[in-house]
DNA sequence: ATCAAAACCCGCCAAT
DNA sequence: TGATTGGCGGGTTTTG
């Protein structure tokens, strides 16, 4: 057992609870299941403990200063309240002499304010919630702000847009730190999206989950899931909806923002991805699996990921 | 890596 | 009258 990896995640008086409630869910739930050798120890704090207005009018009592954050190897802003307003000055020092000492700072949408004010997103890109991306960028011109990413890692300094982002910056975190297959449980722990891109649009993705159960799109949806190996063309999929094509193709546009081919090469891409995470499999073979060729494969892979599937499976090995 | 064929995507629009 | 539907054309993307 190595030393405790702790995480200290700042709040202030108008706090929100979503994204803070994500960042306890992730790194404070302790995971006996994972049978890891370490997890982390979640540490709460303030400039000035003692109870806390969140955002839905009921308080959070916090019993923590700054002075965990001088201790922490991972030092979370989950939000701030006001992003006209000013970060007090403690809060800029501790996030400042935190990072000097080599500890990884992270935001979740607009906490991205607290980093950039402290200086920490100087001349880096970054990103936060698309509605404030503007504002970021005129109160603090040396930053540059991508609004079109769910995350940006610098490795010691990692911004996140609105909300959900927060989760799939998280999870990128655990699969930094103990692999790919640890942080695909703990996103199914959660149920939640396994993995979604760093580099995706804000916009385009949504999760299967919004869609209600018995909507005709859902159900192509879980039945393209079911059959990724066969052969799902549009006509296929608008006969299991029981809609014309055209009409088919309109409306699963309007629930996922992404077309019906585009979404079930990405389905395609994703399960291959969990395969490749297990070693053992040939490419080839989890190509013919999620029913591309093995060259069509490695095309959406690429496209999608970033990288080859050869890429990504040495890179797992290597963490 | 290249290329033709097939499939997909989406604006348009007449018919519900 | 406004919203929804579904066929068509053809530019774009994917496949083999």
């Amino acid at each position: 057992m190595r030393e405790r990896h702790l995480v200290a995640c700042i709040a202030f008086d108008g706090i929100a609870p979503f994204e803070l409630g994500t960042v306890a869910e992730v790194f404070a739930q302790p995971r006996p299941e994972l049978a890891v050798d370490w997890w982390y120890s979640f540490t709460l704090c303030a400039e000035k403990p003692g109870a806390h207005r969140a955002i839905g009018g009921f308080d959070i009592m916090i019993y923590t200063g700054l002075h965990a954050v001088d201790r922490a190897h991972t030092v979370v802003v989950p939000s701030v309240p006001d992003v006209r307003g000013d970060i007090s000055p403690a809060v800029m020092h501790a996030l400042q002499s935190a990072h000097r000492r080599g500890a990884r700072v992270m935001s979740i949408c607009t906490g991205a304010f607290a980093l950039a004010a402290a200086g920490l997103l100087d001349g880096r890109e970054a990103t936060t919630h698309w509605r404030h991306a503007d504002l970021l960028q005129r109160r603090y011109p040396r930053v540059r702000v991508n609004p079109s990413v769910l995350y940006v890692d610098h490795t010691d300094v990692l911004t996140s847009a609105g909300t959900t982002a927060g989760i799939d910056l998280c999870l990128h975190l655990i699969r930094h730190d103990h692999g790919a297959d640890i942080a695909g449980r703990v996103a199914r722990r959660m149920v939640v999206a396994t993995h979604r891109e760093g580099g995706q649009a804000q916009f385009i993705e949504q999760p299967v989950a919004e869609v209600p159960a018995d909507d005709p799109i859902a159900e192509a949806m879980s039945y393209a899931n079911e059959h990724l190996a066969t052969r799902l063309s549009l006509e296929d999929l608008a006969k299991v909806a029981h809609l014309s094509v055209r009409q088919f193709e309109r409306r699963f546009t309007y629930a996922t923002g992404a077309s019906p081919g585009r979404w079930v090469a990405q389905q395609r891409v994703r399960a291959g991805m969990r395969m490749l995470e297990k070693p053992g499999i040939s490419i080839d073979m989890v190509a013919v699996r999620v029913g591309l060729t093995a060259a069509g494969f490695r095309h959406h892979f690429r496209a999608l990921v970033g990288m080859s599937p050869s890429e990504y499976r040495r890179q797992l090995q290597r963490t």
